[in-house]
DNA sequence: AGGAAAAACGACCGATCGTTCTTTTCCGCT
DNA sequence: AGCGGAAAAGAACGATCGGTCGTTTTTCCT
């Protein structure tokens, strides 16, 4: 049973690369195929349905999300430096060259937002949880005394995802030189005001 | 000529309404002419391909967005109770009952992110221009004396559009109810920022 | 080395995609 | 009323979609 992941793991990291590209329904089997050098009856012995590849494949996309953006996140000290590292190594995911086609979770987000089904479940569950993941550590800030005690850190999350969404727009849309500056200046806003008084 | 424009603008509101729900790609022609009541081909007379359709519906989209979103603002006064109104009707314009799937732009912005093509580049100049107006307002803010002298106003474009971004994942995506108390939230933080010191 | 299980293949399914063509229906004008 | 042109229908196109199935190849284990 070797052979048999391994390729499972090769199919889902190519179809994570590309369903970044094209979406989750843009995302073909025959492309897909393809560019495994595969034919697609042999990528599809290991999958029930396309739905369950998506979802496959999101889990995946969220463990390398989980590894390059919340863990090394976490190894910082708590509290600010944690939540910088948070916002930078997600602002970098974001424009992985690696990954062409930015973010498949933002990708995902606006070509699901109205239909129903396990996928858009998945990832909305998804979403939630890192909207937690940042007003948890935006608490643990006002533990530590780096925020203020009255944030509302749930209204903090909130922010910091805007800013993240607008630059992904700004950047894989827009193409804005700026976009990284702009980013920058809107979370350093972000974090003055939610600080301390001094 | 009177019953084929009156049908084309038929055609195109439909199509307007079917792709905020399905998408630029994922609106098929076969759904829009059974929606409308048309025979494939009958619609299909109307246009020379898919790709003029979308173009042409994403320009429908466009005047209809400056009538419900940019032209009553513009009717405010100069400075911030027209910063408030656009904001407000933008809002209001991404979560609008009449259209399910919320605002088309948002999902064609993350479905052509990395394509290429005509259609992607209306949508660019579209949302350069959006960015543009929302600069100006702010402009008119500064020398009307509501914002501080030394505002980025370029950067406050950027940071309202995060928040109508934000506003519209959470919307539409996540379902929060407290999604527009987020935004205005957000909106107010932003204002505030940018108004005189006092 | 041999045999069973796992993995990949190739051919094919019905449905649907955007698109083209010819034909019919309808509307407006004189 | 009748004519002409615009508008819509109908059928069919090649391509592609997700998915199935029986067969062949490869891998793994003894």
């Amino acid at each position: 049973m070797t052979k048999g992941t391994e390729t499972r793991d090769r199919i889902l990291d190519t179809a994570f690369r590309l369903a970044a590209r094209e979406g989750l329904e843009g995302l073909s089997l025959a492309a897909l195929a393809g560019e495994l050098g595969l034919s697609k009856s042999g990528l599809f012995a290991h999958f029930d349905s396309k739905e369950e590849l998506q979802l496959e494949m999101l889990r995946v996309a969220s463990e390398r999300f989980v590894d390059k953006v919340m863990r090394p996140a976490f190894k910082q000290p708590r509290g600010l430096p944690r939540v910088k590292a948070l916002f930078e190594n997600w602002r970098r995911w974001a424009t992985d060259p690696s990954l062409p086609g930015g973010c498949v979770f933002v990708a995902a987000s606006a070509e699901l937002d109205d239909r129903d089904g396990p996928v858009r479940a998945y990832v909305v569950s998804q979403q939630r949880g890192l909207l937690q993941t940042i007003a948890r550590a935006a608490k643990i800030s006002v533990e530590v005394g780096h925020f203020r005690r009255d944030l509302d850190v749930d209204q903090f999350a909130f922010e910091f995802l805007a800013i993240l969404l607008a630059f992904h727009h700004a950047q894989r849309l827009l193409r804005d030189p700026r976009a990284e500056q702009r980013a920058r200046r809107a979370y350093a806003r972000l974090v003055d005001d939610a600080a301390v008084r001094h």
